[in-house]
This record gives C-alpha cells, structure tokens and sequence, in this order.
DNA sequence: AGTATCGTTGCAAGCGGTTACATGAAAGCG
DNA sequence: CGCTTTCATGTAACCGCTTGCAACGATACT
C-alpha cells in the first residue's frame, strides 16, 4: 500500500480540477451528474477517503465532540456513555473521551479542552466544574453542556437529574410501608469534586421525614466515603444498636449493596428486618432485587448530546436546562414495617 | 471572544516569523533562549492554542487512536476502557470510540475506520474481524491490535485472554472439590459475531472432564442466547432433574447470576446443595460472593493500548500476540461435594 | 443578432500550522 | 585578517481540502 490517494489524484484521474471534484463527492448541487458519476466512481476505484484533518482545517470546524466523564468504569457512566453514542451515532461528529479520576486531570481538561481549536462540543458528565473555571466557561466559544453536575452550573446548558425529589421520593416510598425510624448511609458531603449527589438526597430524605413530623436522630445517619465496604461498615455500626432503624435509604446503589451485606453480616432478614432502598438503578439492582431510584441513566446522556448539538448549531440565548425526574422501582428489598419487632437482636 | 490567535498572531506580537514561533513553542533547540521565552509569554497572554487541525495535516498525524468496542456498556468493555485510557492518559493521542452493537455498524467501522486519514492506530476490543475484511486489515496502513478477539486474528498483533485454560482451571476447581457432575452453562456457540469465547471455555470444560475420565452429558449443557434471565431459564431446566449436576461451570458471570438465580428458584442453596463458578470476575461478583475465573479487564486494555503505540512507533515484521492468563478468584458459592445428597429434590 | 441568464467548470486563495533551505551575523580558526 | 563554522532566524513551500469568484459555452429572450 502507497500513499493514498487525495482529491487532486482522483481530479486528475477523471480529468476535472479538484474544485469539482471536492464539489462532486459533498453533492453539491453546482456539478453535472454525469461527471458526477465518473468522479465518483474513480473516487471507489482509488479507495479514495478524505482527510479528515484537511477537512477539518479549511472548513474551519474539528466535526469532534469531547466528552469528559468522571469514574468512567463507574455503571453510572458507562450507561450514560452509551446515550451520547446513541445521540451522536448517525451524526458526523466524531466522539473523543477523557476520563477523569482525580483532581488533578480534571483541572488540566478544563483548562485544555473548551477551545474551538480542539472540539466543537464539549460534554461533561458528572463533574462540577471548580470555581475558578466557572466564569471562563460561561465565556467560552465553545458550547458545553453538563449532565448530572450541579453545582456551578446554574449558569450554564446542563441536564439534570432531581436528587432532593429522588430521595424524598425514597424516602416518602419507605414512610408508606410504616417505617418511621428510616436511616440515611451515604457519601461524605465534603468531597474534592463538589459532586453534590449525597446531599440533595439526604436534603429530599430530611424533607420527607420533616414533611412527617419526623425527627431525624443523629444515629441514623451514617456518613463516609464512597463504596460498598464503606457503606456495609457504617451500616454494620448503625443496625447494631438495639434502638435501629427498620428501613435505610442508601445514597447509591453501590452504597446500598453494603448495606445488604451489613444486614446479611447481622443475621437480619431483608426485607422482613429491614427495608433498604439505593438510588440509580445500576443493573446490578435487578439481580439483586434492590429497590431503588431510577434515574433514566441512558436518556440523560441522549439529551445532553441532542443538547450539545443543538448549542453548537446555534448557542441558545440563555442556558437551557433539562430536568429528569426519577422514578421508583420496586423489587424486593422494601416491604410494609413489622408491627413486632421479631427479637432475634 | 473573537477569533483565536493563531501563531501568526503570536510570532507578529514578538517580533519574529511564524517559523521561530513554531518552533519555541515546540522546544526546538534552534531557537535563542531569550526570544522562546519572549514568544512563550505572548502566546501565554493570547492564550496561543494551536489548531489540532493544522498541526494534524501539517504533521500527516492525526494523534488519534481509535478504539472499536463492542457492548460498551457490558462491565468488562468499561474496565478495558479504562486501562486503555489509563495507557494513553500522558500520550499525546486523543482517545476516539465507537460502540458496536450491530453487525451492520460493526462492518461499517471495519470498512471506514482503519484509515490513515483519520487515525494513527486502531484498537478493537471484543470484535474478530469478519472474513471479507480480514485480508484488507492484514495489508492496512495503519497498525491494528485485537484485544480479546480470536476469530481471524491469528496473523495480526493481538492482545488475547486464554479462554480454553480458563473453562480448563474453573472445572479443575470444581472437580478438585469433589464434583464429578459438572454442568456448563453458557452462550450457543454460533453468533453473528464470531465471538468464541463460550465455545473455548467450553473447550476447556471439556477437557477437564475429559481428563478425568468423566463423559459429559447431554443434560449438562445448556447453550442460549447470553443473558442472565436467559441463563436462568437454561439453568431452572438443568437443574429440574432428579439426577442433576452437583456443580455448574457458567461461561460468564452474568450467567453465573442467572443459574444463582435458579437456584434460588428452586430452593437449592449454594454452595451446599450446588457449586457455582463464573468468569469474568467483573464487579458484581464481589458483592455476590461469586467464585470465578478472573481476566484481568484492566491490564488487557492497558497492554493493549501499548502494543498499539509500539505498532505506530514501528510495525512489527510478525504480527505479536500477548497472552494473559487466567486466575481462578474463590469466593462463597464453590464448596466440597456434599457426599450425601439432600433428599429435598 | 445581441445580450442576459443559466449551468458547469477551473483558478487560486485560503485554513493554520511545520520545516527544508537560504541567509546573515557572530564566533573560531590558522 | 580572511575563511569556515555555528547559531538564530526568515522565506516560502507544503499538508489536502473547500469555496468565492471568474470564465465560458449553450440557451433563452427581445
């Protein structure tokens, strides 16, 4: 195999200037069908493929889309992934990924990537921008739109799930099978990220319970770092009091799979003990049967690239954002509270 | 914002041509310390981004490397895709993917993809080549590395799992443990794919068994469409026997869940009444407790990542092929054989 | 017949970098 | 002191594609 063949090869070949060939082969409509059809089918017999770059350079555009995802290997974001593919499959965007793991990597991209000279688009999956990037952001020429990131966002394209709703939505799920001692196992709220998840679910949690004139105590709720053995810990602690909770809210599924273990560790029954319930809906829930909190993974990564790309068309006057609401799934980690406690603890 | 700066901009502002610009901005030696530092301080203050596009087609790089996966969203595509990327995080490649889930879109990759104009290297994971293209990638331009792929591999450069030792090490375990009734549950040999890892895992059982003088029966296999559900199902059939295996052998962890699941069903506990064993070792097993055949996802995209950018560097006169080998991971759902059996079926 | 119009095509100038080669000044040499 | 080296810089071509503008022949119109 030689040098490929570039436009002026196939031009020359056919016996048009390139101009026509170019205009030939992007169906313009300013070029005759017959030699249309001759162009083109020197165009196969060359296994003629444009450059891409070269392209790209003279019409000014990367035809790129950049996606920057945090915890990639996270089932949250894999599923997310796939949406934007989805999205994007049959434009002509090309899709470039970076993954982000630590403070460090996620300042180098914010700094590097929004730049017309490197992407069209910029799409940033569940990480909050730092402070000092926000208003260099909103200035960008390059339209970036956020999923699932709140905080610092407020100015700018984003889709959102509702996390206060989802965890009051939990927690209201719990409330109605007559619990009334319901803990709360999450993230630290303090994390370098600013993701803000735990909070608001813990928020929507306070509100139910508050909502219920119910009193939340100090003892039910247990916070650390994210993880299922971290969570099964804090749980161990938490369901080890005589005075437990007969339900937990788990800020995640993962969180909640400790949780499960935890109550496992304890000889507790699930749900008959205790009534759990994560947030997310990872795929692991099914096999699992846990209740959870469905937060429409997939679709929340569709619509922020149908968003992107309808910001890089034409930049929206103020900066839309697309709330998804959540939505209960029920399995068999939750049912109605045991009047008797059994005396098993 | 207006128009970014471009190097003209940069080298007019510091007195100099764009050729000296160029080349303090890419550490040249060629150029006085002083004014590289004079043309680094202006492109600082002009925040200088060199177009991607330009460098690309000026270069006759494209500084990418693609990335053709298939089932992004399965566990094991996340993980490799992490290693991949974790490869390739201090490069100076953009990482580019595409998701196959069809074979349509997997034949229009493999047509347009491995292209010099539009890639440097390209890195395909858990999809062998169809036949018709095996040659044309054979003689292609740009480098290709498979990983876990089989199928029409065999002369290109490849990163592989051994899936025959695996189905051989996962029934040894069993048989070790005293079962000589061992089923295998796992995907129908045939798919539009090619894929073969069911088949080699089974290969593997096979001579285990085979080994050890033990004849396998027609009721102890059970091939199907992959799925945990599916698998449930080939495995409530299994197992519905009176004279069932006593342990089962599934060809991933996902269909391992599946046959916990049956077993569940069916009121057999595990590991006591049934062993169970799976591969993959993806994260779920963990949490489930499941003893399976580990394949080190991580370390397979890492390698990967790396044969490729040799291959870039420069090709290889014969295509190589690294191995990683399997590892059996105990968990809680293998046991001894249990001499007598519950009479509960 | 003369001219305006239309459909096709070519010319050439970009797009924004890199780099071979030429140039010129300063330094090193006998 | 004249000549060769060395170092630093500039000139200009080039990467391969797109596209504004000009050109040109064929029709249509008056």
């Amino acid at each position: 195999m030689t040098k490929p063949a570039t436009i002026r090869d196939v031009a020359r070949r056919a016996g048009v200037s390139s101009a026509t060939a170019s205009r030939a082969l992007n169906n313009s409509p300013l070029v005759n069908h017959d030699t249309k059809r001759r162009i083109v089918a020197v165009a196969e017999e060359l296994a003629f493929a444009p450059s891409l770059s070269a392209r790209r350079l003279s019409l000014g555009k990367t035809q790129t889309i950049t996606v920057v995802v945090s915890f990639l290997t996270r089932p949250q974001a894999a599923e997310r992934l796939r949406g934007i593919d989805a999205a994007l499959a049959d434009s002509e965007f090309d899709l470039n990924i970076y993954n982000v793991e630590t403070v460090e990597k996620r300042d180098q991209y914010f700094q590097t990537l929004p730049l017309r000279q490197r992407t069209d688009g910029l799409l940033v999956v569940s990480l909050p921008p730092p402070d000092h990037d926000v208003s260099r952001l909103e200035r960008s020429d390059v339209p970036i739109v956020f999923i699932d990131a709140h905080e610092n966002t407020a100015s700018l394209p984003r889709v959102l799930g509702n996390d206060v709703a989802g965890g009051e939505l939990a927690t209201q799920h719990l409330l109605e099978l007559g619990h009334w001692r319901v803990g709360y196992v999450g993230d630290a709220f303090d994390n370098p990220f600013g993701f803000t998840s735990s909070r608001d679910r813990f928020d929507g949690y306070a509100r139910a319970l508050g909502s219920a004139g119910i009193e939340i105590g100090d003892e039910d709720v247990a916070l650390g770092a994210h993880g299922r053995y971290e969570a099964r810990d804090l749980a161990a602690r938490m369901l080890s009091h005589a005075d437990r909770p007969t339900a937990i809210f788990a800020g995640s599924d993962t969180q909640a799979l400790g949780v499960l273990a935890a109550a496992q560790d304890l000889g507790l029954h699930v749900p008959d003990d205790l009534s759990v319930i994560g947030y997310d809906d990872i795929e692991a829930c099914d096999f699992v049967g846990l209740t959870t909190v469905r937060q429409h993974l997939f679709e929340s990564g569709r619509q922020g690239a149908q968003m992107l790309m309808a910001e890089i068309v034409e930049r929206a006057a103020t900066p839309r954002a697309v709330v998804i609401a959540p939505e209960i799934v029920r399995r068999r980690t939750t049912a109605r509270r045991k009047e008797v406690r059994a005396k098993s603890d």
